[in-house]
DNA sequence: AATATATATGAGAATTTTTATCTAAATACG
DNA sequence: CGTATTTAGATAAAAATTCTCATATATATT
């Protein structure tokens, strides 16, 4: 019931980034760091968030990393599922599983409570981080 | 971001027992038959329920598992935490953690969003699942 | 007392997840 | 070309999770 130090380091990644001018870009090494994490393992973090399409990285000398949207536009959920994969409180909450008990009534529970815990996550947005 | 397995199985022995008549018991055998559980496994999570406070037993022929409360003094909150420990969503959110940036800004959603997921199983007790 | 039925407990095995590390390759710039 | 940087893949170490087994202990019934 927690996220993984991989989902934080992403959240810290673009927490740095988010406090840079519209734009500006840092590299990797100089993001781990600041927020102290390891570096190689920081590295695939990135470009997990740059597959998922929130950071733009351009390599080679003077490259490094860039948020892909403003901070207004970016959200604590986003985050923690490029790296985590989907928030699941519970196994039953996932469409395709199949229950042995027919009509469990803890099922609705876990997906109400996911559906609040999603959408807090989601209208948290890294512009309210900064400054 | 999950609760455990044995978690799980945990509430579902808590709703098997809830099911019954009050002060009604059942064996750990044949609630692992009934909730699709391994028995060994689910004879330790009912030893660490009865340890929280949660069921009592008794051992010996006619022995067996009861609520130790009525459903709806027993809520999920309860359950998870006697099984996986305190729900704690983020390293960060605990007392002692020693923040390497000073004055994150995270550490505070982090808190309020466990603190309205921590509420909202609290208020779901199991009377509610019965019938 | 003997027997059958239950839970309690400790050791540990198997599997999965998490947290990294290292190396080689691709890319960009000067 | 040479340097700085991200990308990708293999893999390894550590931790957590899930589960099994053997045995001990307690209780009720006969």
């Amino acid at each position: 019931m927690q996220i993984t130090r991989q989902a934080d380091y992403a959240i810290r990644a673009i927490m740095h980034l988010a406090q840079l001018g519209p734009a500006e870009k840092a590299s990797t090494s100089q993001i781990a760091e600041e927020k102290d994490i390891p570096l190689s393992f920081l590295a695939k973090i990135i470009a997990q968030l740059s597959v998922a399409g929130l950071l733009q990285t351009m390599r080679g000398a003077r490259g490094g990393v860039t948020l892909a949207r403003p901070p207004q536009e970016i959200n604590l959920l986003e985050v923690v599922e490029a790296i985590d994969g989907p928030i699941m409180l519970n196994e039953c909450v996932s469409d395709s599983y199949e229950c042995s008990q027919h009509g469990c009534p803890m099922r609705p529970i876990w997906q109400e409570t996911q559906a609040d815990l999603v959408n807090r996550l989601k209208s948290s947005t890294f512009d309210q981080f900064v400054n």
